[in-house]
DNA sequence: TTGAAATATACGCATTATCGTATATATCCA
DNA sequence: TGGATATATACGATAATGCGTATATTTCAA
């Protein structure tokens, strides 16, 4: 399992992941992102159309950051959850 | 210099960057995504309510992914453009 | 199994992206 | 410096977000 992130899907899949790792509810999260928990929801879901700004929004509070890779470079990073 | 993003401005850049290290123009690089080119000029100027659809669809045509790390990790990748 | 907590949806509203089509600017090279 | 290329903006239309407020649903533990 990498934490790897191609896809609004994947965006989301890793933010639930990565909440749930905290322990966090979907309120908690976006009571500390200032958002509703139901934009929250739709995040998670991988909605497409979610706003850039929301899922940096999530890895702020979730004290997370990206690195940009060379797709295929075969740099698997283990996943920290 | 780090090819680190916090935020929809610092994606914008990086894609900036690497839609130039390819020597792509805005146009170039928006109908291999099937959007317009405003739309990827608006993209690269960070706005935050981009569809996160629209981020991702570039990061594909510039066949980049982005990995997940833990904030202030210290793992300072140099960029590779 | 039951009941609380968590998550997915809903409605009206305001806002804004993106589209299609165009054009004003800005940038860069011959 | 002139012209071509590239980028930023514009306008009306359409669509979908996120908000506030609520409520179905699902999940999970006592």
């Amino acid at each position: 399992m990498t934490d790897l992130i191609r896809s609004p899907r994947m965006a989301g899949d890793l933010v639930r992941k990565a909440r749930k790792a905290r322990g966090w509810s979907q309120t908690e999260l976006a009571s500390r992102m200032n958002v509703r928990q139901a934009t929250v929801s739709k995040l998670e879901a991988g909605e497409p159309a979610t706003r850039m700004e929301v899922f940096f929004d999530a890895l702020t509070a979730l004290q997370l950051e990206l690195v940009v890779s060379k797709r295929g470079s075969g740099a698997d990073f283990a996943s920290f959850f």
